[in-house]
DNA sequence: CCTCATTATGCAACTTGTTGCATATACTAG
DNA sequence: CTAGTATATGCAACAAGTTGCATAATGAGG
């Protein structure tokens, strides 16, 4: 149920295409939904089915055409009823934390190696999301409620990069 | 592809019923890798066809008969062939944080009753982590590589909660 | 006495997410 | 000149996860 809102949250922001719905997914959104862009495209179909958007196309000669989605009354009543219900908490699945408990059958290099890749990882999306900090909200004192709980979503992806490389700081030093 | 290691992991460890292996699941593991039991029943009767699992059925006269599922030498080679492959990262997909997107449409009451729920959950959560780092952890020096590795993922899990609140401070200050 | 929680298993239907492939053009780097 | 990246869309098959239901006995609390 759940990419359904995610696609509405994000067309009620602002209209836009299968394309950049996938990569606010993958930028601004990162830290809070994910999805392909096989999945966007088929959902987006059935939102259209379910008369929750509009889609205009917007024809262009050298490229295939865009269609561009934008959310209608029956979309924003949607979003307004789930955003008010409450979340479920997100199940945990995290395959590298897994093969921490079988970690007598692993080879102590390769895991390193892996931690230092993960590191890397860690430290480049935490600078995006730094620069999205002092690009959008140097403010936050003044901002619009709005763009403040935005913001507060973007500080927990912060929270949450800096948690994931100090514990990697303890793994290394632990080993 | 992963739940299966996940029993596996879990069956290297000890062997135990999928009952067992669901309230594995739900706490000393629940920081790493969360399942129902349908689910559970369901893939061990497949690692069982595939040969990676031998299972004794053991008699109950009160209650149903529990079927106890050990890991063998094929389930193990298994293992240890995924446990040296790099991990994917998880996709990030939290409702809660999702709703923030759309913060315009959020009665601010809902949304703090909703954070007050959460935390109280987190340090629910937390005090039960905690619990098991004193009982197994005190002295994380000594421990053998095996359960070295163990108690840094149960690391991982307290400060992942500890950031969880620290976040929620930080909202409840802005709102 | 009745209801609820615990132990213990599982099927069936459904929804969600992944992987592989396909198409078509323009621009950039080597 | 050729390979790769970006733009832009999508289908089909498959794997994984959720939800609802079913069975069956014991013990505890009201």
């Amino acid at each position: 149920m759940a990419l359904k809102y995610a696609l509405l949250c994000s067309l009620h922001e602002s209209s836009a295409t299968g394309y950049e719905l996938t990569q606010r997914f993958r930028e601004r959104m990162g830290n809070v939904w994910n999805a392909s862009h096989q999945q966007i495209y088929r959902e987006l179909g059935k939102l259209l089915d379910a008369g929750l958007l509009e889609v205009e196309t917007v024809h262009q000669t050298d490229r295939p055409d865009r269609k561009l989605y934008r959310i209608n009354a029956a979309g924003e009543t949607a979003l307004a009823e789930w955003v008010n219900l409450p979340a479920k908490r997100p199940a945990v699945r995290d395959p590298m934390l897994l093969k921490m408990f079988a970690g007598d059958l692993m080879d102590p290099n390769a895991f390193s190696r892996e931690l230092v890749r993960n590191r890397v990882e860690w430290e480049r999306q935490l600078a995006e999301y730094r620069a999205i900090e002092e690009e959008f909200f140097s403010h936050p004192q003044q901002l619009p409620r709005h763009y403040q709980l935005q913001y507060l979503a973007l500080r927990r992806g912060i929270m949450g990069l800096q948690t994931w490389l100090a514990w990697a700081g303890e793994v290394e030093e632990a080993l």
